[in-house]
RNA sequence: CCAGGGGUGGCGGAGUGGUCAAUCGCAUCUGACUGUAAAUCAGACGGGCAUGUCCCUGCGGGGGUUCAAAUCCCUCCCCCUGGA
């Protein structure tokens, strides 16, 4: 893998680059969609292509359970398994240890209001999974079956699929854990971290993730550790606090840490109003489940905000979902049919949103490109 | 006309003397969703407002019994099945 950059901004953080790997350029900044089971739901790869995505992330975790790497890899890797010519990460499964564990005790997220909530004391463990300092042990989701994964385990399978991009094997800390349990957790990631870098044989690109909750110290100490290893490109994964605010703060914390050179992937974040912004502050890749998944709440994404579809009232709405926008969806669709398909729990609705909101969520970032470009960000 | 069954909130369908403004499902409405959970989660869903262990109206219409009725009785209307 290699990283250009093209441009980097006067009048902020911002930068231009191009990303490169075995399997073509991508420009960034970039939104990194997220097609966690080998798919972006509901669509096709052509139609991944066709609303301009030029990287997927894929998921460790997930392949892992079903169909497993092995098959994966006897189909021809990731990239021939999913018909997918273009770049691919591939999440190490750190994450949805999160979900399973605290994530799922506590009904808790990335950025979430923890008022009332106890918090997550140093030594506690989650209900469903068991941590442990060479990885973790849970339960499939699938048959119950008991499963451990780890620094090595991640990596290996990473190795499998086959995608260009791989990212080290973390734990992510829930919002409410306190400053013990934070510091803690992070030098388990650090160590995992070093563990990956040994492990991973292969000539994939590896993304080093940076941890430390919402305390500024474990954040800087954090990127620190993470930027002296010999990492290709950067995560920043974690919770991000309750606020956008803080979200930001964070991100300004860790990037001054990070090598200019090399790029910073930001973890599972990008509402449409934050995407500017965390561009701004520096970040060159970003994935996040928005788009997809929203859609499949029919929610559609439009320039000054977003439509849930499923009101009645679009029953009589004979305009495209969004005026402005260009793609297929808004050319030769209306939201009346589309609220029709969602009342009729037709699927086709489903891919239309998904579409229409991918394309957004692209156009956006490629729009922010361009005024990089201009000097405009 | 006779015999039997039935009419409950937008729809379907529980309930058969008080704990019923009435289980539940669907529909509807409101909100949620950030390293994925499409077939999901939370709340509302007779009316009113002072949002409450509050007040009205209420289980086809009318009348009655009872301290108390969606529930029992009478009567009328309507629907279904079978018979003439």
């Amino acid at each position: 893998m290699e990283f250009r950059i093209l441009k980097k901004s006067k009048r902020s953080k911002a930068r231009l680059g191009i990303l490169k790997t075995s399997h073509g350029e991508i420009e960034t900044p970039s939104f990194v969609p997220v097609a966690t089971q080998a798919v972006i739901k509901t669509l096709t790869s052509e139609e991944a292509k066709a609303v301009g995505c030029q990287i997927l992330i894929s998921n460790t975790f997930h392949l892992h359970l079903k169909p497993g790497e092995k098959l994966v890899k006897a189909g021809g890797g990731i990239h021939k398994f999913m018909n997918w010519d273009r770049p691919l990460m591939t999440d190490s499964g750190g994450f949805q240890v999160f979900s399973l564990g605290f994530g799922k005790d506590l009904g808790v997220g990335k950025i979430s209001k923890i008022n009332g909530l106890a918090k997550v004391l140093l030594g506690q463990q989650p209900q469903n999974i068991k941590i442990t300092d060479n990885g973790v042990w849970f339960r499939s989701p699938i048959n119950g079956e008991k499963l451990f994964i780890g620094p090595k385990e991640s990596i290996k399978i990473q190795e499998a699929l086959g995608a260009d991009i791989i990212f080290a094997f973390d734990e992510c800390t829930p919002p409410n854990a306190n400053y013990e349990y934070t510091k803690k957790s992070l030098e388990k990631t650090h160590r995992w971290a070093t563990e990956c870098l040994k492990i991973k044989k292969s000539r994939q690109a590896i993304f080093g993730i940076v941890q430390g909750g919402k305390f500024k110290d474990l954040r800087i100490e954090s990127a620190k550790f993470i930027a002296d290893l010999q990492f290709d490109g950067f995560g920043i994964g974690g919770e991000f606090g309750d606020s956008k605010n803080l979200m930001l703060k964070m991100i300004d914390w860790v990037i001054k840490e990070l090598p200019e050179n090399k790029p910073r992937h930001l973890l599972g974040i990008g509402h449409p109003e934050d995407i500017l912004k965390i561009i701004k502050s520096g970040i060159d890749t970003f994935d996040c489940v928005m788009p997809t998944h929203y859609a499949r709440h029919g929610i559609a994404f439009i320039d000054n905000g977003r439509l849930d579809m499923n009101k009645s009232a679009f029953l009589k709405d004979k305009n495209p979902l969004d005026k402005s926008c260009g793609c297929a969806v808004c050319q030769n669709y209306r939201r009346n049919y589309i609220v029709h398909l969602l009342k009729a729990k037709e699927i086709t609705a489903l891919r239309l949103l998904t579409f229409h909101n991918l394309y957004f969520f692209n156009s956006l970032v490629e729009k922010i490109r361009n005024n990089i470009k201009n000097g405009k960000i």
